[in-house]
DNA sequence: GTCTATAAGGCGATAGAC
DNA sequence: GTCTATCGCCTTATAGAC
């Protein structure tokens, strides 16, 4: 789904590419599809060859940005064990999916279902089927605050890295650490 | 500044509530000036007698929503000594003005500077007004960790609210007192 | 101060040549 | 598969009547 055209040699892949990085930059409103093509080296018109709306072309993109986070996320869960440490392994995986400059997950933080009415449902169904996975870890840690409210608060902060990350002063995996110790270790009481 | 008209009895308060409201569900670019100007009962065109253009309407939302999410901020805070209960009001200030349905202060979150590039300055500066409260209070704890880090963390979660709050099942302020909570307390170390 | 009408430009999407 | 040209629509913003 999404794509109408699959055969190979094409330059769907291409399209796809700019319009991760430029609907992850300036949203999707203002993004063209005159731009997209620019930027994949081809005329105004010859996007509509591979995607049949711009709206479609929303929908490859975050399919493929949800497939990216979760592969990130899955990855660096393998042979942790320890719940807490599964935690912060798997938001070093979040938080670098969603900073990398050309990665597609960064478009799942940037564009909110609401921003595109159209496809609104298929864009929340996508992004549920990811949370399963963090409400998976946060039931593991067995703790006796309310799991709900951690995963968003937790995955709130993460996402809002994008905002205010610039690189060359922390790291993704800094962060990710910084975060989890913040929720580990008791920060006060005064 | 943002306003060009401040004589009485006009309607640009109207306009501004109108816009307020639309900015914040529809965020800047799917927003109209029709929209807002039949919203508050005008013609078309009639929103440029009290607005130069678009980006300017929004300056005006802007920092209407800045004075209210500070207003509320510091009206909280009156007569609370304790670090941590200052951080807990503030937060509760916050995030009451980020989710309250008719305020000015959920475009803050819901529109970024780097939406508006003609404007883009403008609304940081503003922003950044702001968060100089949180370092304070933030600074207040005396803890050891990274101060700037945790600010961002805490605010970065407190405006995720908007995206996932629904009327009815919890308070702003219970949702403030269980992600002070998740910090102050310790959640576990297996 | 608000109205209606319209100018000027950009957008998504289509058509037909190659 | 990609091109160029263009349709039809909607936008911000302006002009001039009232």
């Amino acid at each position: 789904m999404a794509q109408i055209n699959q055969r190979e040699n094409n330059r769907a892949a291409e399209l796809l590419d700019a319009a991760a990085v430029l609907f992850a930059e300036q949203g999707y409103a203002r993004t063209t599809i005159r731009e997209v093509s620019s930027a994949a080296g081809m005329g105004p018109g010859s996007a509509y060859y591979h995607f049949s709306s711009k709206a479609d072309m929303l929908l490859a993109v975050y399919e493929q940005g949800v497939r990216n986070v979760t592969g990130e996320v899955i990855r660096r869960l393998d042979g942790v064990e320890a719940p807490w440490d599964r935690l912060a392994a798997a938001l070093e995986g979040h938080i670098a999916a969603v900073l990398a400059p050309t990665a597609y997950a960064r478009v799942i933080v940037t564009v909110l279902p609401g921003d595109v009415p159209d496809v609104a449902d298929d864009l929340r169904r996508q992004r549920d089927a990811y949370e399963l996975v963090w409400k998976g870890l946060i039931g593991e840690l067995g703790t006796a605050v309310d799991g709900d409210l951690l995963r968003l608060f937790l995955l709130g902060a993460a996402n809002s890295t994008q905002i205010w990350f610039h690189p060359g002063t922390q790291t993704p995996t800094e962060i990710a650490g910084a975060f989890v110790e913040f929720l580990r270790q008791p920060l006060g009481q005064s």
